[in-house]
DNA sequence: CGACTCCGATACTAATCGGTATTCGGATAC
DNA sequence: GTATCCGAATACCGATTAGTATCGGAGTCG
């Protein structure tokens, strides 16, 4: 234990919380209680509530600093796109470093970004930020494949849109069910739909 | 009002239940109450009571009913498969007779199954339920597409899965933005899996 | 050193929820 | 027609929850 001033103790224990928001969102779902989110943090309710609104404040916080991060980590999820190190977005930190007994990092991460999208679907404060993120994460995606998607900017933002949604729709299956879903098709389809990437473009 | 025997009511009741609860669960996810559910359906907690045993049995009921109907819906939902009508599975009853004020038909739709996926990620109660409907439902795709997606069992089970999963991807994009996702590219998608399904298949 | 500040712990509240016990009323059986 | 049955309404309960009020104590500044 480090000797902290306060400005620095705080930020340091609203991170806390955001991480125990982070594993308790995903894992319990929205009926996860402040007192759980405290608790897992060493920290009880008075903490969350100098450092957060209200319960949904946490939501935002996290998904602004969680949303933030999946972008960022994006830029290095991608080694070189040949076979095998294929788009992996909603598949980020798929490093797989899990803590005992947990569900895998990765699976905690899509779970997340699930209730994220249901949260959006539903709360229009939240929908925007939502729909922004989205949309950087198709951007970086699209800079990723830019070499081989063709030159073509709307089918480049097509590729990518395709791209972000099998690895979002195959993660949905395989995450419940891995031995219906081969991993080594997460490969398969992306040399599927960049090998054939200009071919569906009919001019409307 | 027809008049109805007794069990001919229950069993009209234990329907308008569900149907509620899939409508509140939709939109408000798990943290809907019985009373509203109840309410909701012209009902009271007793009447729930009565037909489930516990807030958990609606949804493992709900959730039989629901993928039943949508692997029934998806056998009428692929007409030919030819450019225009793309495989929808996940984008069932897409028809969107949405009632007033609420979501849209689909939109309800796809948010009953991503809670139903979260519940399942978390209950192993639930678990092999989804499981089980995920397969037949890839089977049923799988049916659909065997004329055009070659002989090979193996091909053709990867190109379903692969359907279903750009069908999840796509709609979970355009769902919550559709000016970033055009519906056409379903069908751009769907021909650039179609066309090119025995590529990618390298023995291991 | 001493007064002030502010973050976080503690105590508490009003409201809500899932579930249970009991009662009510119409359909069923005879 | 009357007794019985059973599904649904009502009333109720313990437990939990988000949010608030208050207090203590460590860090800050003069």
């Amino acid at each position: 234990m480090e000797r902290m001033g306060r400005r620095e103790r705080q930020q340091y224990n609203r991170a806390r919380l955001l991480d125990a928001a982070q594993r308790l969102l995903a894992q319990r779902g929205w009926s996860a209680s402040l007192d759980e989110i405290a608790r897992d943090a060493g920290l009880t309710k008075g903490a969350v509530y100098s450092s957060f609104a209200s319960k949904e404040d946490i939501l935002m916080a996290l998904l602004d600093r969680q949303l933030g991060a999946a972008s960022a980590e994006l830029a290095d999820s991608v080694p070189a796109a040949d076979g095998d190190g294929t788009v992996r977005a909603f598949t980020a930190l798929s490093e797989d470093n899990s803590a005992a007994g947990r569900a895998p990092a990765n699976a905690e991460f899509a779970m997340l970004m699930l209730e994220f999208w249901l949260a959006a679907m539903r709360d229009e404060q939240v929908r925007p930020r939502y729909i922004d993120a989205l949309r950087r994460t198709r951007a970086r995606v699209a800079d990723q494949i830019a070499d081989q998607a063709g030159p073509d900017p709307e089918t480049l933002r097509r590729t990518a849109t395709l791209l972000l949604g099998l690895d979002i729709g195959l993660s949905i299956q395989r995450l419940i069910d891995p031995e219906s879903v081969p991993e080594s098709w997460y490969a398969d389809a992306f040399r599927m739909l960049i090998g054939s990437a200009g071919e569906g473009a009919d001019a409307s």
